[in-house]
DNA sequence: GTCTATAATCAGATAGAC
DNA sequence: GTCTATCTGATTATAGAC
């Protein structure tokens, strides 16, 4: 009927074909979204094969394995917000202005990697891959707390609360966001700063 | 050689027993440890009544499954929770009074309901047991949300941040609480007020 | 690249002896 | 109350045909 018939096969790989023509990134981006809606441990490869359209047998073809698919996953979570320590702002300035550039920028990745920062915050430690993102994590909370304790020494943040349960309050309020954030809701491109001033400011009127 | 030796039976139901005797609440609290190390999907029963140092037969003889270990658990600290909400002090009042209080008393049974707690925060929904669980939280949640609106429609609380997104970090902050707390630290008394103060005041200081 | 079939292991849960 | 032994089904992963 259709003289050009063979070519669909190449069709396929661009946007609208019916199913898709995967390679491990877009399966990647198929396990974490499940990995989040069940959680990992409860996420069994049939579940992925399925969420993917394809068999089990032809889903392990792409990939070498559960615990791979985390460690990819986590680590693009963990290399956004690694990088974000590596720009000019939170390098040099005020310890309180760096700190502020840093949560903005932490939102920002939030929003952008939302599903694999989900994932990173929801590990725990069972295999050696979670215990080495929970060590990275680890790692760069540390960081944002000797910024607050910085803050703290030259009076640019409160003295009255201990600056290390100010760091994790801090910490713990930025990474709550991916409980209930969604992308294309209205108010999106004012969440970033919407978190700064709700931090740095309190949730009381100006006074 | 000790006729005094059947007592021993009856001794062990005090402290300092090598094995304690268990009833239905010391093993509900072993297996909240064990979900909470772990990840209640990534938790056996043979996990837990190892922990509990005995068989997993043994174990079944006490509990009826996994799954009702964890509705109990899930509903006491759910009930810890709501039965702040009836206290007069989060009933009448200005509602950014009203606030203040509700958050104060929400470390405090985060704080002595700790492991049941950090349990709840971190159901995914998989079973209609977890279904349950969310919805109640969903719940309690709306009702924090509803508080903040009303604070904010009464001036009590900035009107530059969405209330809607403003409750949502509110109580993101107080339930990250249970990723770092451990009970017995020094500071832990203050840490409720610790909390309110940097969630309404921010961590700038004063003036 | 996808499939059916299956291996090997581990899970939740029960039976029945002591 | 605790044990050993076992059932049943699900899980990760692989073999080999098409």
């Amino acid at each position: 009927m259709d003289p050009a018939r063979p070519r669909s096969r190449r069709a396929r790989g661009q946007a609208g074909a019916r199913r898709p023509v995967y390679d491990a990134a877009s399966l990647l981006a198929v396990a974490v979204a499940e990995f989040n809606t069940r959680g990992y441990d409860a996420t069994s490869m049939e579940d992925l094969s399925r969420a993917a359209g394809i068999t089990k047998s032809s889903f392990y073809h792409h990939v070498s394995g559960k615990e791979d698919l985390l460690r990819a996953a986590l680590e693009r979570a963990l290399d956004g917000l690694f990088a974000i320590l590596q720009e000019r702002h939170a390098r040099s300035g005020r310890p309180v202005d760096r700190l502020r550039y840093i949560v903005r920028r932490q939102v920002e990745v939030l929003q952008a990697e939302l599903p694999y920062v989900t994932l990173l915050l929801r590990v725990r430690g069972n295999t050696a891959t979670e215990r080495w993102a929970l060590e990275r994590r680890r790692s760069f909370d540390a960081t944002i707390a000797e910024l607050v304790r910085e803050a703290a020494a030259a009076g640019q943040v409160r003295a009255d609360v201990d600056s290390a349960v100010a760091a994790r309050l801090l910490s713990g309020t930025v990474n709550s966001i991916v409980e209930w954030y969604r992308p294309g809701r209205p108010g999106a491109g004012e969440l970033p700063e919407d978190v700064v001033r709700t931090v740095f400011e309190g949730v009381l009127p100006r006074g």
